[in-house]
DNA sequence: CCGCCAACTGTAGGATCCTACAGTTACCCT
DNA sequence: AGGGTAACTGTAGGATCCTACAGTTGGCGG
């Protein structure tokens, strides 16, 4: 792929506007990439219980079922890869967690029937606590496949990247309900101290203002994330980035 | 930059035992993507207060001592840049926040002096709440480096995971005290609805246990944790990526 | 068999948080 | 001048958390 080609496939995903756009400019660039089918996954977390899931598929419709039938996503070692890594994960090497496992060895073998033989997934995290997956697939052996899965490296990451962007603007309804701009600089010093585990007084202390006024800002706080009480306000807080490192 | 080549490096880095081993490779793929300097920044959350930084400078060392002197990490647009975004930053574009900013406008020409006129930046963030970034800088002008940024975009994004995957690897004793694997699985349970907003005795009738051994687990997890209280407990957690969507 | 450890439970007092009450002051923008 | 908003403060009762006390049970490996 020529450093031209590239900024235009990057420029396609900025311009991309609804679903149905970002699915096409995906087919696009798995075709130029050498691959048939991809899905991409992102996870938000409004709750850690029950994370929202935005999903557009590239792959059969048929496998689509069969996965949530078998309730895959809980086996799928794509998922449980991209959710701890950064590394894109070649397929490849998937062979060897798969012996000793039968669930997981089932899964690989359906999923080859589908057309899902070799291939790579490409995981991103952001600041604010979201987290995407690309995965690229072909049918062709793994051996076979390993130069195109080579090449494709640098482009998927950078394209994941670029296209967790747009998913994220496309769907920012969907996303997180507010943003760091939503707290006032002081409710976010208030929970800042109180994510450092300061008591409300500690708190008040620091500040020079008093204990009633910290618990105040608290409650606003709490009001805004739409959360129930102050260990959630700090969950929701870290997860979306609304606190985090200071750089003095 | 052929696809071997990549793959060599890639390599290199993944090899690279310490720190002189990481400048190393470092300094081979800036030279190898066209550019003259480089920096590389780690941040770990231990606190939101104080994060600790790791830094593998390939900046002139008058530079870098100039740039604490003057406090520029708080002014510095590619630090806040990566710290929310996970798209690479083409310097080129800091030239229009400069205009009625004469902060930004001091630091950009101060770094002009020291050969950082043009470059880019490439963040990168995981799951455990730690984020990095690699800056790629050349004393060319914007026009004339533009070929090479748009070149090294896809290279440097991958260079970058793997960089700070070796950094984790190599520092790994300064990244954060404890991982997922030091709670227990109840332990786990019992913070992850505390997370969820739940108090002790809610918790204790979703997992039907009695309140006492909610209380008794989250105990342990404050202690295991090393901080003073739920919230702290909470904010650390979920940094850390202990806490995470769970898919079933 | 014994030590280790995860998981579990009870009581009780003091610390802290949550909620609902009811305000004041200062600044910015229209 | 009036509206909006951030920041600030007080009281008080009930809910919840923290800590220190003192244990039992079951599984696993040496």
């Amino acid at each position: 792929m020529t450093p031209t080609r590239c900024q235009e496939i990057i420029e396609a995903i900025g311009q991309a506007g609804d679903v149905e756009a970002i699915h096409g400019v995906c087919a696009d660039l798995t075709r130029e990439c050498g691959f048939e089918q991809f899905i991409y996954a992102a996870s938000v977390p409004t709750s850690f219980v029950k994370p929202s899931l935005i999903i557009i598929s590239g792959y059969a419709r048929e496998w689509r079922e069969h996965y949530n039938n078998q309730h895959y996503m809980g086996v799928d070692p794509t998922v449980a890869w991209c959710a701890h890594n950064i590394l894109p994960l070649n397929w490849v090497h998937l062979e060897a967690d798969a012996h000793g496992n039968p669930q997981l060895n089932q899964f690989m073998s359906d999923a080859r029937d589908f057309g899902l033989s070799s291939g790579v997934s490409f995981p991103i995290h952001t600041a604010q606590g979201d987290s995407a997956m690309l995965s690229l697939a072909s049918p062709e052996q793994h051996g076979k496949a390993q130069p195109r899965i080579v090449e494709a490296m640098p482009y998927g990451q950078l394209f994941t990247a670029y296209l967790h962007e747009t998913v994220r603007r496309v769907f920012a309804d969907q996303m997180l309900p507010v943003s760091r701009a939503d707290l006032t600089p002081r409710e976010q010093e208030c929970l800042l101290w109180v994510t450092e585990g300061k008591t409300t007084w500690e708190t008040s202390q620091i500040l020079n203002i008093s204990e009633r006024t910290v618990t105040f800002h608290l409650q606003n706080t709490v009001e805004k994330l739409g959360v129930v009480n102050r260990q959630q306000a700090v969950a929701r807080a870290v997860a979306m980035g609304i606190i985090r490192p200071q750089y003095n």
